[in-house]
DNA sequence: ATGTTGACCTGTAAGC
DNA sequence: TGCTTACAGGTCAACA
C-alpha cells in the first residue's frame, strides 16, 4: 500500500495525535520485522514527541534524545486507538501516549521497520538517499544529468532511491504514462526536454495522490479504519490489457525489474 | 561502478 | 474441493 503519498498522509494524519505527547510505553510484540527492533526503542520512554517528520518513505518521530524511524514496507499502516483497544492480528509495534492513545503499527508482510536513531548517531540508512521529488532539488535538470552513460531501464533509474527517493512501481508507471515516455527506455538516452516533463509528471502525480489523500484525513483514528488510504484514479497501473485512457488503443503489460509494468506502447515511446 | 537477482513474509486469487 | 503457483505498495545484500 505505502507509496510517498500514503506515508505523507499517515505523517499528517498521526501529527495532530501524537505531537506533544509524552511516551508513556512502547510495547514491541513482534520484533522480527525487515529488521529486528532494538530494545533500545525504551529510549523513548518518558520522552516527549516534538515532531513528526518523513524523509523518502521513512517516518521519524522526534524526540530531545533521537529519532523512532517508522518504515511501512508494503503492508504496513499506522492507527491511532485508544490503549484498551485489543490487539489486531499483525499488530507488531505500539507507542503509548500521557493520552491514554496508542500508535500501532500493522505489518501483515513484516518488510516495515521499526529503528532507533540516536541524536548522536544518526543510522547510516537514511544518509545514502536521493532528493525528494517535492523539492525544488529535484528537476528535470537533475534527472537529465544523472542519467548521462546509465543503460538500465528509465522506469528502473526514477525507482532508484540513490536517484530520488519517493517514486514506487504505482506512481513510476503513471509518471512514465503521463509523460508519454516507454518505460523501456534506456535512462541514458533520453532527452533533457523529456526529462522535463518527466519530473514535472513525477510531482504531479505524487501530489495530486496526497490531496485525495488528505481528504479523510479526519477519520485517521476511526477504530474500523484505515488512515486516509484513498482510490486515486490510475490511467496505467492495474490496468493491463485494458483501453488507452488517450488513445484507446490497449494497454500493454510487462515485467520490468521483477516489477509489473502497464503502458500505451502508442502514446508513449 | 553499474546493473540484476534473490530474499525477507503473509495473504489472496487464479489455475489445474 | 483441494493443492500449487503467481503475485502484491519496498529495498537491501549479494552477486555478475
Amino acid at each position: 500500500m505505502p507509496e510517498l503519498p500514503e506515508v505523507e498522509v499517515s505523517r499528517r494524519g498521526i501529527q495532530p495525535h501524537v505531537q506533544h505527547q509524552r511516551i508513556t510505553a512502547v510495547r514491541v510484540h513482534q520484533p522480527r520485522l525487515r529488521w529486528l527492533v532494538p530494545e533500545t526503542v525504551q529510549q523513548l520512554v518518558g520522552e516527549h514527541i516534538t515532531g513528526v517528520s518523513r524523509r523518502a518513505k521513512y517516518l521519524l518521530l522526534h524526540t530531545a534524545k533521537g529519532e523512532l524511524i517508522i518504515h511501512l514496507g508494503m503492508s504496513g499502516k499506522l492507527r491511532v486507538v485508544h490503549r484498551e483497544t485489543p490487539l489486531q492480528k499483525h499488530d507488531h509495534v505500539e507507542v503509548e501516549l500521557a493520552s491514554n492513545q496508542v500508535l500501532r503499527l500493522n505489518d501483515t508482510r513484516r518488510f516495515g521497520a521499526v529503528l532507533w536513531q540516536p541524536a548522536d548517531a544518526p543510522l547510516a540508512l537514511l544518509s545514502k538517499l536521493g532528493p525528494e521529488p517535492l523539492t525544488e532539488a529535484f528537476t528535470g535538470e537533475y534527472l537529465y544529468q544523472y542519467s548521462r552513460e546509465r543503460k538500465n531501464a528509465v522506469k528502473n533509474f526514477i525507482m532508484d532511491n540513490h536517484i530520488v527517493v519517493g517514486v514506487g512501481n504505482i506512481y513510476a508507471n503513471e509518471a512514465l504514462f503521463m509523460s508519454g515516455i516507454d518505460p523501456r527506455r534506456s535512462a541514458g538516452r533520453i532527452s533533457r526536454a523529456r526529462y522535463e516533463r518527466l519530473a514535472t509528471a513525477i510531482k504531479t502525480v505524487l501530489v495530486r495522490a496526497i490531496e485525495r489523500g488528505g481528504t479523510t484525513l479526519r477519520d485517521f483514528t476511526r477504530t474500523d479504519g484505515q488512515p486516509g488510504y484513498f482510490k486515486i484514479e490510475l490511467a496505467v497501473y492495474g490496468r493491463g490489457g485494458e483501453t488507452c485512457v488517450t488513445c484507446h488503443s490497449g494497454l500493454r503489460e510487462i515485467r520490468l525489474g521483477q516489477r509489473s509494468t502497464v503502458f500505451c506502447p502508442r502514446c508513449q515511446s
